[in-house]
DNA sequence: TACCATTTGTCCGTATGTATG
DNA sequence: CCATACATACGGACAAATGGT
């Protein structure tokens, strides 16, 4: 588990940290090719960060080609 | 096309250049009556200003009377 | 069919901190 | 000092898509 937390004061963005924990998940096989990722209710609950802050995470994330988002569904780790 | 680029360096405010970028676009049929404006993110990321500058750009397009904008929904150009 | 819950998409307003000219 | 601009972050509201009842 070890989900990781969020350092409100360190220099690397809030957003930045979400989107390295949720790799790291991903990588680790925490999170599964084919899997939902936690909705951004989940996330924010999970993070204790504001909604833009995970959706900018998650912007990273497909911006790395791990992720697929689809509205109203959710978004998926990459096969 | 030629998108038209925010010169960083030049007198003219940022927003006041996105602004007459847009509007431009407008004239010239690329962006159509009644249809929607990229949205802010998208904004951002093409033209590489922060949001602010963005939403000030679209401010003064409102001004003009060229779109109008509904909350949840996106900015329109006007028919 | 209609309704509803869940989830993502977009916009609004505000705030703090940094940097430049 | 001040205006402009960027980057980050919070919280709220409404819209749209999906899937199930």
């Amino acid at each position: 588990m070890a989900a990781g937390k969020i350092d409100q004061r360190s220099a690397v963005p809030a957003y930045r940290q979400l989107a390295d924990i949720l790799q790291r998940q991903i990588e680790a096989g925490d999170l599964q090719p084919d899997s939902q990722l936690p909705s951004e209710t989940t996330l924010i609950q999970t993070y204790g960060v504001a909604r833009g802050t995970v959706r900018q995470a998650i912007a990273v994330l497909r911006d790395r080609d791990l992720v697929v988002t689809v509205q109203g569904r959710g978004t998926y780790v990459k096969a």
